[in-house]
RNA sequence: UCCCCGAUAGCUCAAUGGUAGAGCGGCCGGCUGUUAACCGGCAGGUUAUCGGUUCGAGUCCUAUUCGGGGAGCCA
């Protein structure tokens, strides 16, 4: 932590603590320069106001024309250079704590601050995406990724409280099983001049590529997510879930999707879909309490600068349960407001999924809290969902136990279902839905011996990030974003 | 991938087809227990790229690249 030509200080504090320590204190503060401020009070002095991510607030380091290198090194002192503060803590005029300085050292200058890009002034999140090596040290990538570990270390904590497992989920599949979307090639082929199965092409190209020669034996690719792999220790050891990164080849350009994201995805024994909204909602509701108590300092930000009111909108939702609406009422209620006058895009019809619109009606518009959505038709959604009974929810066809939670703002943050635990429910509908039966053979072998009704969810880490603090776009709350012809840094 | 919008100083933005501007930031000076400080001055430009129209293009047209918003796909 320190350099070599540095001894340690006893006095060294983070701001966190330094903001805090009785007046009186010595410390040693280490870290970056937001702003430099002089004035010709005392004889001359300046402002420091220094700040080492430990908290969202710097502290006010006050060092006077006295000190030896005022003239030549501290009075030109630009946006993040990197300092030393030696000093005593006292109170300011207006009551926080500053520290009194009695040396400064410089750790490292800010060269041709002309053209440092970040400025202490507000920029734009377009202009900081294209400069996301330097952007955390702005507020707000600062605030975003101190929630975002405080948000990491919550969500282990809750699943460890309730006795799951983490379960590490290979990121590279060479099962093509999971089909969730467009998924990366991993391959040690030579992409020029790949190996060609025998007896196809003329020889030299054309053909199809033989994979037995690639490195797995086979194709594969990365993850697109855990939930096959991770039900294998839910049937085994009750609960459990995942927490790592997913990948989708899709070419989205929105401000919700990205190639490269972290999902959770829990997978519990013995439960159905009800036990599946019920630790969904928990779960949920857990993230809020943790950030707005672990985190009030990033939040009051959020709540000033970027999502006025949210705290109180995050406090409001943990004060009622959620809204629980079948799919078929759904699709009722969305038909009723269609008939008072209520314009879409996109009809509405049993049977079709909700377009973006829909959701965000009924969330933010008509019960302006957060929404699981269950039981939707088996047609539009995967394979390994449960078929419900015969008219559940009255529903005029055959519908699968699934869930997706809706929040206002986001619109779908959480996917999950009651999964199929009988085998010949589950053959009929890989067959139905024209999957190759015999790739699922170990997850076949899963209801053959001892299966249990089971259920999960994924919850889109970066969604969740959005949603907690009021950010608009999902590659401003991750620290490199990967998403089509982005993947600079 | 589709629809719409955009790209001018370090940043945010102006500029009827006719000499390239402001605010902030930087530098210099003044003032001040300052804290989005304030006041005066100075420096800073291949107007995204390639073509075209025109006496003349930041401005109009073609194409491309990149960015933003919305949609689809989804988490």
């Amino acid at each position: 932590m320190t350099s070599s030509s540095q001894p340690p200080s006893p006095h060294w504090f983070t701001v966190v603590d330094a903001l805090k320590a009785p007046e009186g204190t010595a410390v040693t503060v280490k870290g970056w320069l937001r702003t430099r401020r002089d004035s010709k009070a005392d004889g001359g002095l300046s402002f420091l106001a220094v700040h080492d991510g430990t908290c969202f607030d710097a502290i006010q380091a006050v060092a006077k024309s006295s000190l030896a290198n005022y003239a030549q090194e501290i009075a030109t002192l630009t946006t993040h250079c990197a300092v030393e503060v030696d000093g005593v803590i006292a109170r300011t005029p207006k009551g926080g704590n500053e520290i009194q300085a009695t040396a400064v050292r410089i750790v490292g200058r800010v060269e041709d601050p002309d053209h440092y890009p970040i400025q202490p002034k507000p920029h734009s999140f377009e202009f900081l995406r294209e400069q996301a090596h330097l952007r955390a040290r702005t507020n707000t990538f600062g605030a975003v990724a101190r929630v975002r570990h405080c948000l990491s270390m919550a969500i282990h904590r809750f699943f460890h409280e309730r006795m799951f497992y983490y379960v590490h989920t290979p990121i590279i599949t060479a099962s093509d099983c999971e089909g969730a979307g467009q998924m990366f090639r991993v391959s040690t082929l030579d992409m020029m001049n790949p190996p060609r199965v025998p007896g196809s092409g003329d020889g030299k190209a054309g053909g199809p590529v033989d994979y037995a020669h690639d490195f797995f034996g086979k194709e594969s690719h990365l993850t697109v997510s855990g939930q096959l792999n991770v039900e294998t220790y839910c049937m085994a050891l009750s609960r459990v879930y995942t927490f790592g990164p997913t990948f989708r080849a899709e070419n989205s350009n929105t401000s919700r999707h990205l190639a490269e994201f972290w999902m959770i995805e829990p997978e519990i024994a013995f439960a159905n879909l009800k036990d599946d909204a019920a630790l969904a909602e928990d779960f949920i509701k857990f993230m809020i309490r943790t950030v707005l108590s672990e985190r009030a300092d990033d939040m009051k930000f959020f709540d000033e600068r970027i999502e006025k009111g949210i705290i109180a909108r995050l406090g409001a939702v943990l004060e009622k349960p959620f809204l629980h609406l079948p799919y078929t009422e759904a699709i009722g209620i969305l038909q009723k407001a269609i008939a008072s006058g209520r314009k879409f895009e996109y009809p509405v019809k049993w049977g079709t999924d909700l377009q973006s619109e829909h959701e965000r009606f009924l969330t933010e518009e008509h019960f302006k809290q957060p929404v699981v959505l269950m039981n939707y038709p088996k047609e539009i959604k995967a394979f390994y969902m449960r078929l419900n009974d015969e008219g559940t929810d009255n529903a005029p066809g055959r519908t699968v136990a699934a869930m997706d939670v809706l929040v206002p703002g986001i619109g779908e943050i959480i996917g999950g279902s009651q999964r199929e635990e009988r085998l010949d429910v589950l053959d009929q509908r890989i067959n139905e839905m024209g999957l190759p039966i015999k790739e699922y053979w170990w997850y076949r072998d899963l209801r053959r011996y001892g299966t249990v009704p089971h259920a999960g969810f994924g919850l889109g880490f970066e969604r969740a990030m959005m949603y907690l603090t009021g950010m608009q776009n999902i590659r401003d709350v991750i620290p490199f974003p990967r998403a089509p012809k982005q993947a600079e840094f």
